[in-house]
DNA sequence: CTCAATGCAAACTATTTGCATTCGA
DNA sequence: TCGAATGCAAATAGTTTGCATTGAG
């Protein structure tokens, strides 16, 4: 589903208020490429709206996470960061520990066998995590 | 290899010292159940040894991961936790989102995947966190 | 002796909250 | 109009650091 409709129906649902700014924040959010902070998308945004406060990308970010628009991530780094959800799709990340590339890739063999591994232990699962950590082909080469 | 004899020889091997608090801190954290942050082995620690300053735990533990006999973890709720190391095996976890429950797996077929994904898209791995979210056989009871 | 480690307090970073004001429904 | 949202500043939580003192090698 469009994220926008998605956003507006669960405000309306909600009670919640369409503001100006939550407005500008998703489509910069949409824009942007994924796994950001939310000090760089308020950087970003105070270029073209200086007016628009930290505190309420925060909110705003927490929101879109919400209502399934927005996934939060942490890379270790100590920085929360946020990507667009699109549908059902899952994916998951190879995180470069040199440049800090992050590619993502869907592997679908790997959720069954989680799948099974969950069903041995009685686990129902919810949401999963995988990251790999590592070097970029171009980073391996320069390491040389 | 004893993690005390490679603690020793880590730091005797970089010009460091073996203090009295190193050896408390390294018992009580082998002794520890895994997966604690470093506030819980402050306190539990404090129990015992009420001298012993958090600032000194924290650059332990940070020391412990340096030479390899502990690991960094983050599950998400803000808090770094740190578990023993043994050895060259790996594992991943299930985290109950209801109780906290933390179970333990090794699936080593996820691994030889997790290869190929990184083969394909020219990744080396250097290391890994799988995490599986969702409600313990407890908690899903309770849920109904 | 020398230099690393300690313990305390203070600094820092990321995140969250209180509150007076603004603004959407 | 009424309550949610905003923007600022201040609070909080977790982590890290500066520094005078202590203690291991």
């Amino acid at each position: 589903m469009d994220p926008i409709k998605q956003f507006n129906e669960y405000v309306s649902r909600k009670g919640l208020k369409n503001t100006n700014q939550r407005m500008i924040i998703l489509e910069t959010f949409l824009a942007s490429e994924s796994h950001f902070s939310t000090e760089e998308l308020y950087l970003k945004l105070r270029e073209e709206y200086p007016k628009i406060g930290y505190a309420t990308v925060h909110r705003t970010l927490k929101l879109f996470a919400e209502c399934g628009i927005a996934a939060e991530r942490n890379f270790g780094d100590g920085q929360t960061r946020f990507e667009p959800v699109h549908g059902e799709e899952h994916h998951d990340h190879l995180v470069c520990t040199s440049c800090g590339l992050i590619i993502e890739f869907e592997e679908p063999q790997i959720e069954k066998l989680q799948e099974s591994v969950a069903a041995t232990h009685q686990f129902t699962i919810e949401n999963h995590r995988l990251e790999l950590y590592g070097l970029c082909a171009a980073c391996a080469a320069a390491d040389q």
